[in-house]
DNA sequence: TAGTGGTCTAGACCACTCT
DNA sequence: GAGTGGTCTAGACCACTAC
């Protein structure tokens, strides 16, 4: 099956990459002196980088070259655990960048939530890092009655966090979708990655206890940056 | 931002897509005739079609060329509803080919139910099939003493409803992991797409109402075929 | 057998990053 | 300013599919 030269090409960088990845310090080699030192052209070089970019072992900063990927975070998408927890019980180191707060409809939140399609929304856009590499970008986009003032003291923290204690909301029904997708052009430039890199999207529609809508929110992760976990026992 | 001549090129042929795609019977054109079209080369033609297929848009099925991506299987990993159920209750045409049976080891899931490395496992490999494209490549590791005469019965139903109903498991703890990945060349060639396209892994240990362990089994799914849907209410 | 997609070559220019 | 990755050209051959 792997007559293919890019494949065996793949295969030999695997290799070469777990044997010099101390040496490198995380940085592989320019695709020039790769292609070099293969006997190839960048084109087939490229081939198989994208390989094992697909894989999750290697993955591009734009026009900034190639790293080795560190481990996936894992994540449990159906936990309320904040961002900075789940992260750094993993020994990790969480940062969050705020990016933009607004008050706007959105027609997906306004889908999701059962709401009609000019609701507005408080919207809170920010980007997180995991040791400093920024693997997701979200939205947050909440029912503006149910955190009244929230634009004016949201400063990074857990959202879910604040709408539980300040506002006493209990995040009982969530509905939760999960797909593989390319990066939109503004996702991947706000994650510093070229247009189309591959990513995991994560939407979640929230409702209280009376099944009253509370928030939506889009998440969009580098694919090669977690491993989604969920443990069930007993129920169903 | 979209400068690149390759980023218009995928709107022009998500547009063209859309209006043709009824004449077209979800088969495109050939890349030369499409890169004719455009007066372009087969490489930046196929970097747009690459673009569109990791948006889910369009797919390729190796070597017979490019064909529109019906719209994603919904899917619920948490529940143990069958394949074949949830498949028919969307409107769509389940079929299953058992691809291999036999008694081995298996690193992963002993690891992943708790057993000793060279615990055996009645393996059952199938391929999975959703209005006659197949989606789903999967392996079912079961520890033989929960389903003795297994690989001598099973004929492609379901497994889960097997194990309740002829054995009387109740399939109480469920750990669910889910990464993005290449397809490995087996997997790739069993669902007759090129290698190392993009797809998405899922792997389940199970264990009942005791922690004993019952089955452990990895799905290797095409990365546009499915959207992974959870609800929750109440608990946390 | 004709045509297809999969692979590969050997270049090139540009925008950007790094220093 | 040197070097990098991102993009693009204009070809080519091969294994395979469809007819």
């Amino acid at each position: 099956m792997p007559d293919a030269y890019y494949l065996q090409l793949t295969e030999q960088l695997r290799y070469l990459i777990t044997q010099h990845a101390a040496e490198w310090e995380g940085k592989l080699p320019s695709e020039r002196a790769l292609a070099e030192r293969f006997s190839t052209t960048r084109v087939t070089l490229r081939q198989a980088l994208a390989q094992l970019e697909g894989e999750g072992l290697i993955h591009r900063s734009n026009r900034r070259g190639w790293f080795i990927s560190p481990a996936r975070l894992m994540y449990d998408p159906t936990r309320d655990a904040g961002f900075n927890d789940y992260v750094r019980a993993q020994g990790r180191q969480p940062r969050t960048a705020v990016l933009k707060l607004e008050t706007r409809p959105h027609l997906p939140a306004a889908r999701a939530l059962g709401l009609a399609d000019n609701q507005p929304f408080h919207h809170i856009r920010r980007r997180r890092y995991v040791d400093d590499r920024a693997v997701l970008a979200e939205s947050l986009w909440v029912v503006p009655e149910c955190a009244p003032e929230l634009l004016t003291i949201y400063t990074g923290q857990s959202l879910w966090g604040l709408l539980r204690e300040r506002w006493g909301h209990h995040l009982a029904n969530r509905s939760i979708h999960m797909v593989s997708e390319a990066l939109s052009p503004m996702d991947a430039e706000e994650l510093f990655v070229a247009p189309g890199t591959a990513g995991l999207n994560i939407c979640r529609a929230i409702l209280d206890e009376q099944r009253c809508p509370i928030e939506y929110d889009e998440e969009h992760w580098l694919h090669d940056s977690l491993c989604i976990c969920v443990e069930l026992s007993g129920q169903q």
